[in-house]
DNA sequence: TTGCGAATGATAATCGTTCTCATTTGCATT
DNA sequence: AATGCAAATGAGAACGATTATCATTCGCAA
């Protein structure tokens, strides 16, 4: 999908560290990853790399359309490999399990809110919290084991 | 409609300082201010107080529910006194006017979609971003005055 | 009034991110 | 393959928003 070549593709000179950081983001499991953890995994992996280059890299990314940015709560910022298809994201506040969906009939609505309030709209960003109820999240009420 | 009081029905001591900010926020035209804007305005009112104190009131009305945070973007959080009435927002990206929204049908599909994906919904957020075409707005295309 | 725990404010600290700048690298040209 | 140079890198300083520290002051109940 993402051939050597992207990178120059999007009018960026192709080096080591980019293409590091560009090939962690599509084999790497979980999406939405902070610029700290994909630092971290890169050194994990035994590669050489500077936490300012990530950012940096990832700021290009996203200038040249390859990367998407996302503000969730929690200061950091998460960054996902850009699919082709807009969608919107679903947060557990326990867990920080990110689902990803996308709603045809709020699209819509959205151009159409912006639309009467005169607005040209440009983007929009949105984003649900809640329980993901999973069994693995800490946020499951433990069922007390039946007394002895 | 806020009688000195309030803060105390919140479980907060009454203050001097709290007093100053909760009257800010309702006497003041623009609602959704910054921690820093709110603290400037209060000087230039020849109040004294700190800008730690102004954060730490908006913390605290925030967890009373007299006060709403908002993360648009740029970084600084915007507040705003809370009408009981929930609602969104959409930013001029050129002036930063901010209107304000609610629809019916998006907040239904937002149940919804979390009911779907197994989440019990706790909060969300939606900003939609556009040029308000504004005859203030800088983001105003000039149309070049009539040649003489 | 007094007394004390809570609140304040000046300032230091923190955190995520960006900037600075000396060194290294990609790559086009010999 | 060797050269040259602009662009990229990395270590660490700097930054902006927010929170923590701590000595002093305040609110308020007795
Ligand atoms: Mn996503
Ligand atoms: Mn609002
Ligand atoms: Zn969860
Ligand atoms: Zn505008």
């Amino acid at each position: 999908m993402h051939q050597p070549g992207h990178l120059k593709n999007a009018g960026l000179k192709s080096t080591l560290p980019r293409l590091k950081v560009l090939e962690l983001l599509e084999n790497v499991e979980g999406l939405h990853l902070t610029a700290e953890a994909i630092h971290r995994k890169l050194l994990d992996a035994g590669e050489e790399i500077g936490l300012a280059t990530v950012y940096r890299a990832l700021t290009q990314f996203e200038a040249a359309g390859l990367v998407t940015r996302h503000h969730f709560e929690g200061g950091q910022a998460v960054f996902e490999l850009e699919r082709g298809t807009h969608h919107d994201h679903i947060v557990c506040v326990h867990c920080g399990r990110v689902e990803e969906f996308i709603d045809n009939v709020i699209e819509k609505r959205q151009r159409s809110i912006a639309e009467q309030h005169g607005f040209t709209l440009r983007d929009h960003s949105m984003t649900l919290y809640g329980e993901c109820n999973g069994p693995d999240c800490p946020g499951q009420k433990k069922l007390k084991p039946a007394a002895k």
